[in-house]
DNA sequence: ATGTCC
Protein backbone atom coordinates (compact mmCIF):
# COMPACT_ATOMS: atom_id res chain seq x y z
CA UNK A 1 0.00 0.00 0.00
CA UNK A 2 1.34 3.27 -0.82
CA UNK A 3 0.37 6.23 1.04
CA UNK A 4 0.94 9.69 -1.20
CA UNK A 5 2.49 12.76 0.72
CA UNK A 6 -0.01 15.95 0.38
CA UNK A 7 1.31 19.30 -0.41
CA UNK A 8 1.66 21.85 2.31
CA UNK A 9 -1.43 24.64 2.65
CA UNK A 10 -0.66 27.85 4.38
CA UNK A 11 -3.43 30.44 5.28
CA UNK A 12 -2.61 34.24 4.96
CA UNK A 13 -5.52 34.91 6.83
CA UNK A 14 -6.21 35.77 10.17
CA UNK A 15 -8.52 34.79 12.39
CA UNK A 16 -10.84 37.91 11.86
CA UNK A 17 -11.37 36.80 8.39
CA UNK A 18 -14.19 34.17 7.40
CA UNK A 19 -12.50 31.53 5.37
CA UNK A 20 -15.62 29.17 4.19
CA UNK A 21 -14.56 25.93 5.51
CA UNK A 22 -15.69 24.56 1.72
CA UNK A 23 -12.87 26.81 0.24
CA UNK A 24 -10.38 25.43 2.78
CA UNK A 25 -11.15 21.69 1.95
CA UNK A 26 -10.50 22.62 -1.72
CA UNK A 27 -7.73 23.85 -1.01
CA UNK A 28 -6.30 20.78 0.95
CA UNK A 29 -8.08 18.37 -1.78
CA UNK A 30 -5.88 20.61 -4.65
CA UNK A 31 -3.27 19.50 -1.81
CA UNK A 32 -3.99 16.11 -2.97
CA UNK A 33 -3.11 16.29 -6.47
CA UNK A 34 -0.34 14.43 -7.71
CA UNK A 35 2.79 16.51 -8.31
CA UNK A 36 1.50 19.31 -5.73
CA UNK A 37 3.96 20.95 -3.57
CA UNK A 38 1.96 24.25 -2.11
CA UNK A 39 -1.07 25.85 -2.08
CA UNK A 40 -1.24 29.36 -0.60
CA UNK A 41 -4.57 30.38 0.76
CA UNK A 42 -5.08 34.20 0.32
CA UNK A 43 -7.28 36.54 2.54
CA UNK A 44 -10.08 36.70 -0.17
CA UNK A 45 -10.29 32.85 -0.68
CA UNK A 46 -13.72 31.32 -1.26
CA UNK A 47 -15.08 28.46 -3.00
CA UNK A 48 -14.85 27.86 -6.78
CA UNK A 49 -16.28 25.42 -9.45
CA UNK A 50 -13.46 22.42 -8.77
CA UNK A 51 -10.61 24.77 -7.81
CA UNK A 52 -10.86 27.20 -4.99
CA UNK A 53 -10.86 31.04 -5.81
CA UNK A 54 -7.91 33.05 -4.18
CA UNK A 55 -5.41 30.63 -4.39
CA UNK A 56 -1.51 30.15 -5.77
CA UNK A 57 -1.34 26.66 -6.00
CA UNK A 58 2.64 25.45 -7.52
CA UNK A 59 2.96 21.65 -8.35
CA UNK A 60 5.60 19.73 -10.56
CA UNK A 61 2.42 19.16 -13.21
CA UNK A 62 -0.03 21.57 -14.81
CA UNK A 63 -3.33 21.38 -14.10
CA UNK A 64 -5.38 23.82 -16.35
CA UNK A 65 -8.55 23.86 -14.37
CA UNK A 66 -6.48 24.95 -11.45
CA UNK A 67 -6.47 28.67 -13.81
CA UNK A 68 -10.11 27.69 -14.80
CA UNK A 69 -11.89 28.81 -18.23
CA UNK A 70 -11.43 33.19 -17.71
CA UNK A 71 -7.43 32.26 -18.33
CA UNK A 72 -6.01 35.82 -19.04
CA UNK A 73 -8.51 37.71 -16.53
CA UNK A 74 -7.10 40.50 -14.25
CA UNK A 75 -7.23 44.29 -13.33
CA UNK A 76 -6.30 46.91 -14.72
CA UNK A 77 -5.50 50.81 -13.96
CA UNK A 78 -5.79 53.80 -16.43
CA UNK A 79 -5.35 57.73 -15.46
CA UNK A 80 -7.69 59.47 -16.59
CA UNK A 81 -8.73 63.12 -17.21
CA UNK A 82 -12.40 64.78 -17.27
CA UNK A 83 -13.64 67.98 -16.75
CA UNK A 84 -15.94 68.50 -13.64
CA UNK A 85 -19.30 66.12 -14.09
CA UNK A 86 -21.46 64.35 -11.64
CA UNK A 87 -21.55 60.55 -11.56
CA UNK A 88 -25.18 60.56 -12.52
CA UNK A 89 -24.02 62.13 -15.67
CA UNK A 90 -21.01 60.28 -16.37
CA UNK A 91 -22.50 57.05 -15.81
CA UNK A 92 -25.03 57.87 -18.89
CA UNK A 93 -22.00 58.04 -20.97
CA UNK A 94 -20.34 54.84 -20.67
CA UNK A 95 -20.72 53.17 -24.06
CA UNK A 96 -22.32 49.80 -24.48
CA UNK A 97 -19.62 47.20 -23.24
CA UNK A 98 -21.78 44.09 -23.99
CA UNK A 99 -21.08 44.79 -28.22
CA UNK A 100 -18.40 43.90 -29.40
CA UNK A 101 -15.78 45.96 -31.38
CA UNK A 102 -16.24 44.18 -34.64
CA UNK A 103 -12.79 44.79 -37.03
CA UNK A 104 -14.28 45.51 -39.94
CA UNK A 105 -18.24 46.84 -39.11
CA UNK A 106 -16.16 49.36 -36.37
CA UNK A 107 -12.82 49.68 -38.21
CA UNK A 108 -12.42 53.61 -37.68
CA UNK A 109 -13.42 53.16 -33.68
CA UNK A 110 -10.60 55.27 -32.54
CA UNK A 111 -10.20 52.25 -29.64
CA UNK A 112 -8.40 50.23 -32.18
CA UNK A 113 -4.87 52.80 -31.41
CA UNK A 114 -4.25 50.51 -28.26
CA UNK A 115 -4.45 47.27 -30.03
CA UNK A 116 -2.03 47.86 -33.29
CA UNK A 117 -1.94 45.40 -35.02
CA UNK A 118 -2.16 41.97 -33.34
CA UNK A 119 -4.87 39.96 -32.31
CA UNK A 120 -3.52 37.03 -30.22
CA UNK A 121 -5.32 33.77 -31.41
CA UNK A 122 -6.85 35.62 -34.23
CA UNK A 123 -9.87 35.71 -32.12
CA UNK A 124 -11.83 38.22 -32.77
CA UNK A 125 -14.82 37.78 -31.02
CA UNK A 126 -15.98 39.77 -27.75
CA UNK A 127 -13.45 41.80 -28.15
CA UNK A 128 -13.66 45.03 -26.39
CA UNK A 129 -16.64 43.53 -24.25
CA UNK A 130 -16.63 43.43 -20.09
CA UNK A 131 -18.32 39.73 -19.57
CA UNK A 132 -20.68 39.11 -16.56
CA UNK A 133 -20.21 38.04 -13.09
CA UNK A 134 -17.36 39.69 -10.85
CA UNK A 135 -16.25 41.61 -14.28
CA UNK A 136 -16.85 45.87 -14.54
CA UNK A 137 -15.02 48.58 -15.83
CA UNK A 138 -15.19 51.52 -13.37
CA UNK A 139 -14.08 55.10 -13.23
CA UNK A 140 -12.84 56.26 -9.99
CA UNK A 141 -11.22 58.66 -7.82
CA UNK A 142 -7.87 58.29 -5.83
CA UNK A 143 -8.46 58.62 -2.01
CA UNK A 144 -5.86 58.68 -0.11
CA UNK A 145 -2.24 58.08 -0.80
CA UNK A 146 -0.56 55.56 1.75
CA UNK A 147 2.85 55.95 0.43
CA UNK A 148 3.65 58.98 -1.49
CA UNK A 149 7.05 57.86 -2.82
CA UNK A 150 5.41 54.96 -4.68
CA UNK A 151 3.01 56.69 -5.73
CA UNK A 152 4.37 59.61 -7.38
CA UNK A 153 6.55 57.20 -9.48
CA UNK A 154 3.41 55.90 -10.65
CA UNK A 155 2.01 59.54 -11.08
CA UNK A 156 -0.89 59.08 -8.86
CA UNK A 157 -1.85 62.02 -6.49
CA UNK A 158 -4.91 62.53 -4.20
CA UNK A 159 -7.78 63.53 -6.76
CA UNK A 160 -6.51 61.92 -9.55
CA UNK A 161 -9.43 60.25 -11.79
CA UNK A 162 -8.81 56.62 -12.81
CA UNK A 163 -10.45 54.24 -15.21
CA UNK A 164 -10.08 50.25 -13.11
CA UNK A 165 -10.86 47.57 -15.29
CA UNK A 166 -11.30 44.15 -14.36
CA UNK A 167 -12.74 41.77 -17.62
CA UNK A 168 -10.84 38.49 -19.46
CA UNK A 169 -10.15 36.37 -22.18
CA UNK A 170 -14.30 36.08 -22.65
CA UNK A 171 -14.56 33.26 -25.28
CA UNK A 172 -11.35 32.32 -25.74
CA UNK A 173 -10.57 31.41 -22.73
CA UNK A 174 -12.95 28.95 -21.78
CA UNK A 175 -13.00 27.35 -25.25
CA UNK A 176 -8.94 26.61 -24.37
CA UNK A 177 -10.21 24.68 -20.92
CA UNK A 178 -13.08 23.29 -23.02
CA UNK A 179 -10.66 21.95 -25.29
CA UNK A 180 -8.71 20.39 -22.47
CA UNK A 181 -11.28 19.25 -20.27
CA UNK A 182 -13.38 17.29 -23.10
CA UNK A 183 -10.61 14.70 -23.04
CA UNK A 184 -8.60 14.86 -19.80
CA UNK A 185 -11.03 16.32 -17.32
CA UNK A 186 -9.42 17.27 -14.31
CA UNK A 187 -6.39 16.04 -15.30
CA UNK A 188 -2.99 17.09 -15.90
CA UNK A 189 -2.01 18.58 -19.66
CA UNK A 190 -1.16 16.16 -21.78
CA UNK A 191 1.15 18.21 -23.32
CA UNK A 192 1.81 21.41 -21.10
CA UNK A 193 3.95 23.25 -24.29
CA UNK A 194 0.48 23.43 -26.00
CA UNK A 195 -1.51 24.51 -23.62
CA UNK A 196 0.74 27.24 -22.36
CA UNK A 197 0.98 28.14 -26.33
CA UNK A 198 -2.93 28.82 -26.41
CA UNK A 199 -3.20 30.01 -22.54
CA UNK A 200 -0.65 32.76 -23.11
CA UNK A 201 -2.43 33.78 -26.02
CA UNK A 202 -5.54 34.27 -23.88
CA UNK A 203 -3.12 36.05 -21.00
CA UNK A 204 -2.02 38.66 -23.92
CA UNK A 205 -6.25 38.44 -25.28
CA UNK A 206 -7.02 39.82 -22.00
CA UNK A 207 -4.70 42.56 -21.00
CA UNK A 208 -5.41 43.88 -24.92
CA UNK A 209 -9.55 43.45 -24.15
CA UNK A 210 -8.66 45.73 -20.78
CA UNK A 211 -7.16 48.34 -22.67
CA UNK A 212 -9.74 48.15 -25.69
CA UNK A 213 -12.01 48.79 -22.99
CA UNK A 214 -10.62 51.37 -21.23
CA UNK A 215 -9.87 53.39 -24.70
CA UNK A 216 -13.80 53.18 -25.77
CA UNK A 217 -14.59 54.56 -22.05
CA UNK A 218 -12.28 57.50 -22.45
CA UNK A 219 -13.48 58.26 -25.49
CA UNK A 220 -16.99 58.42 -25.09
CA UNK A 221 -16.01 60.21 -21.78
CA UNK A 222 -14.84 62.79 -24.04
CA UNK A 223 -10.78 61.54 -22.50
CA UNK A 224 -7.61 60.32 -24.11
CA UNK A 225 -6.69 56.76 -23.75
CA UNK A 226 -3.24 56.33 -21.89
CA UNK A 227 -1.56 53.77 -20.61
CA UNK A 228 -2.17 51.42 -17.77
CA UNK A 229 -0.28 52.08 -14.88
CA UNK A 230 -0.76 48.55 -13.43
CA UNK A 231 -1.88 45.79 -15.20
CA UNK A 232 -1.92 42.09 -13.33
CA UNK A 233 -3.50 39.00 -14.34
CA UNK A 234 -4.76 36.84 -11.76
CA UNK A 235 -6.03 33.77 -13.34
CA UNK A 236 -2.75 32.31 -15.38
CA UNK A 237 -0.09 29.59 -14.54
CA UNK A 238 3.27 30.97 -14.82
CA UNK A 239 6.37 28.71 -14.87
CA UNK A 240 8.38 30.17 -11.73
CA UNK A 241 11.67 27.70 -9.48
CA UNK A 242 11.31 25.21 -12.11
CA UNK A 243 7.45 24.35 -11.07
CA UNK A 244 4.31 25.34 -12.68
CA UNK A 245 2.83 28.25 -10.64
CA UNK A 246 -1.36 28.49 -11.00
CA UNK A 247 -2.85 31.51 -9.95
CA UNK A 248 -6.62 31.05 -9.32
CA UNK A 249 -8.38 34.52 -8.31
CA UNK A 250 -4.72 35.18 -6.58
CA UNK A 251 -2.49 38.40 -8.51
CA UNK A 252 1.50 38.13 -9.02
CA UNK A 253 3.31 39.55 -5.78
CA UNK A 254 7.21 39.29 -6.72
CA UNK A 255 7.38 42.80 -6.56
CA UNK A 256 4.89 44.05 -9.24
CA UNK A 257 2.06 46.63 -8.25
CA UNK A 258 -1.28 44.80 -7.86
CA UNK A 259 -4.98 47.22 -7.54
CA UNK A 260 -6.74 44.56 -4.99
CA UNK A 261 -10.64 45.51 -5.82
CA UNK A 262 -12.93 46.48 -2.93
CA UNK A 263 -16.33 46.42 -4.12
CA UNK A 264 -18.50 48.88 -6.15
CA UNK A 265 -19.25 50.49 -2.52
CA UNK A 266 -16.43 50.48 -0.67
CA UNK A 267 -12.48 51.40 -1.58
CA UNK A 268 -10.02 49.44 -3.61
CA UNK A 269 -6.39 49.46 -2.77
CA UNK A 270 -3.36 49.35 -4.90
CA UNK A 271 -0.74 47.76 -3.17
CA UNK A 272 3.23 47.00 -3.75
CA UNK A 273 3.26 43.28 -3.75
CA UNK A 274 6.06 41.33 -2.02
CA UNK A 275 4.91 37.92 -1.16
CA UNK A 276 7.37 35.55 -0.86
CA UNK A 277 7.59 31.32 -1.21
CA UNK A 278 5.96 31.02 1.39
CA UNK A 279 2.92 32.55 -0.11
CA UNK A 280 3.74 31.25 -3.33
CA UNK A 281 4.86 34.58 -4.70
CA UNK A 282 1.30 35.76 -4.38
CA UNK A 283 -1.55 38.20 -3.07
CA UNK A 284 -5.28 38.75 -3.03
CA UNK A 285 -6.97 40.24 -6.11
CA UNK A 286 -9.87 41.50 -4.03
CA UNK A 287 -12.24 41.10 -1.34
CA UNK A 288 -13.60 38.20 -1.72
CA UNK A 289 -17.34 37.08 -2.09
CA UNK A 290 -18.31 36.42 1.40
CA UNK A 291 -21.87 34.82 0.31
CA UNK A 292 -22.43 32.12 -2.58
CA UNK A 293 -24.72 34.26 -5.75
CA UNK A 294 -27.47 32.87 -4.69
CA UNK A 295 -27.67 33.72 -1.48
CA UNK A 296 -26.61 37.01 -2.52
CA UNK A 297 -30.16 36.98 -4.43
CA UNK A 298 -32.05 35.38 -1.76
CA UNK A 299 -31.29 37.91 1.02
CA UNK A 300 -30.36 40.94 -1.32
CA UNK A 301 -33.96 40.69 -2.47
CA UNK A 302 -35.11 41.05 1.28
CA UNK A 303 -32.92 43.53 2.43
CA UNK A 304 -31.99 46.41 -0.38
CA UNK A 305 -34.12 48.06 -3.37
CA UNK A 306 -32.91 48.50 -6.36
CA UNK A 307 -32.77 51.54 -6.07
CA UNK A 308 -30.84 51.63 -2.99
CA UNK A 309 -28.12 49.40 -5.02
CA UNK A 310 -27.76 51.50 -7.90
CA UNK A 311 -26.71 53.76 -5.37
CA UNK A 312 -23.84 53.32 -3.21
CA UNK A 313 -23.17 54.35 0.29
CA UNK A 314 -20.38 56.10 -0.83
CA UNK A 315 -22.27 57.77 -3.43
CA UNK A 316 -21.67 56.07 -6.55
CA UNK A 317 -23.64 54.71 -9.70
CA UNK A 318 -24.05 51.46 -10.33
CA UNK A 319 -24.72 50.83 -14.14
CA UNK A 320 -26.09 47.43 -14.47
CA UNK A 321 -29.53 46.38 -16.47
CA UNK A 322 -29.50 42.85 -15.03
CA UNK A 323 -31.49 42.87 -12.08
CA UNK A 324 -29.69 39.81 -10.75
CA UNK A 325 -26.46 40.40 -11.35
CA UNK A 326 -27.22 44.12 -9.27
CA UNK A 327 -28.27 41.88 -6.40
CA UNK A 328 -25.42 38.85 -6.93
CA UNK A 329 -22.83 41.69 -6.47
CA UNK A 330 -23.99 43.98 -3.89
CA UNK A 331 -21.22 45.21 -1.44
CA UNK A 332 -22.46 43.31 1.42
CA UNK A 333 -22.05 39.98 -0.89
CA UNK A 334 -18.14 40.54 -0.15
CA UNK A 335 -15.86 40.67 2.66
CA UNK A 336 -14.28 43.86 3.88
CA UNK A 337 -11.83 45.39 1.64
CA UNK A 338 -9.96 46.44 5.11
CA UNK A 339 -9.71 43.46 6.66
CA UNK A 340 -8.29 41.30 3.20
CA UNK A 341 -5.64 44.25 3.19
CA UNK A 342 -4.96 44.23 6.96
CA UNK A 343 -3.97 40.52 6.52
CA UNK A 344 -1.85 40.96 3.25
CA UNK A 345 0.32 43.96 5.45
CA UNK A 346 0.27 41.59 8.80
CA UNK A 347 1.77 38.69 6.38
CA UNK A 348 4.01 41.20 5.05
CA UNK A 349 2.93 40.13 1.13
CA UNK A 350 2.47 43.67 0.27
CA UNK A 351 2.09 47.81 1.65
CA UNK A 352 -0.87 49.87 0.44
CA UNK A 353 0.32 52.64 -2.34
CA UNK A 354 -3.03 54.41 -2.15
CA UNK A 355 -6.78 53.89 -2.16
CA UNK A 356 -9.72 54.37 -4.82
CA UNK A 357 -13.49 55.28 -4.48
CA UNK A 358 -15.63 54.34 -6.68
CA UNK A 359 -17.82 57.28 -8.56
CA UNK A 360 -19.50 54.81 -11.39
CA UNK A 361 -19.36 51.12 -11.74
CA UNK A 362 -20.40 49.57 -15.26
CA UNK A 363 -21.75 46.41 -15.35
CA UNK A 364 -23.82 46.11 -18.33
CA UNK A 365 -26.45 48.72 -20.09
CA UNK A 366 -29.24 50.17 -18.34
CA UNK A 367 -32.24 48.73 -19.82
CA UNK A 368 -34.38 51.44 -22.06
CA UNK A 369 -37.58 51.69 -21.10
CA UNK A 370 -38.71 49.90 -24.24
CA UNK A 371 -36.24 47.11 -23.24
CA UNK A 372 -37.94 46.70 -20.50
CA UNK A 373 -41.64 46.76 -21.90
CA UNK A 374 -40.06 44.22 -24.74
CA UNK A 375 -38.73 41.94 -22.15
CA UNK A 376 -42.04 41.92 -20.08
CA UNK A 377 -44.06 41.03 -22.94
CA UNK A 378 -42.51 38.40 -24.07
CA UNK A 379 -42.30 36.75 -20.35
CA UNK A 380 -46.06 36.75 -20.53
CA UNK A 381 -45.89 35.50 -24.17
CA UNK A 382 -43.76 32.61 -22.37
CA UNK A 383 -46.18 32.03 -19.65
CA UNK A 384 -49.57 31.87 -21.48
CA UNK A 385 -47.56 29.69 -24.24
CA UNK A 386 -46.47 27.40 -21.33
CA UNK A 387 -50.12 27.80 -19.78
CA UNK A 388 -51.68 26.06 -23.25
CA UNK A 389 -49.00 23.95 -23.30
CA UNK A 390 -50.93 22.19 -19.92
CA UNK A 391 -54.18 22.07 -21.25
C1' DA B 1 -16.33 32.49 -15.70
C1' DT B 2 -18.92 31.17 -20.59
C1' DG B 3 -22.82 33.27 -27.51
C1' DT B 4 -24.91 29.31 -20.89
C1' DC B 5 -28.95 24.22 -19.37
C1' DC B 6 -34.77 25.37 -20.63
Amino acid sequence: MTVKDSATVTMFASPASWIESDAVAQCHQVAALEGMIHVAGMPDLHPGKGAPIGAAMASSVLYPLLVGSDIGCGIAVFPIRLGRAAPEKLARRFPDLDRALDPERDADDPAWDVARDDIPAGHEEGLGTVGRGNHFVELARVATIEDPGHASRLGLSAGDLVLVVHSGSRGLGERILRAHTEVHGAGPAADPVAYLAAHDDAVRWGSLNRRLIAARVAHALGAEPTEAVVDQCHNLVEIHDGVYLHRKGAAPGDGRDVLVAGTRGTASYLVAAHAGAAANHSVAHGAGRKMSRADALRRGRAKHTVEQLRRTPVGSVVVCGDRQLLFEEAPTAYKRIEQVIADLVGHDLATPVATTIPLVTYKTPDLSDRQIRHNRESRQNRESRRERGRR
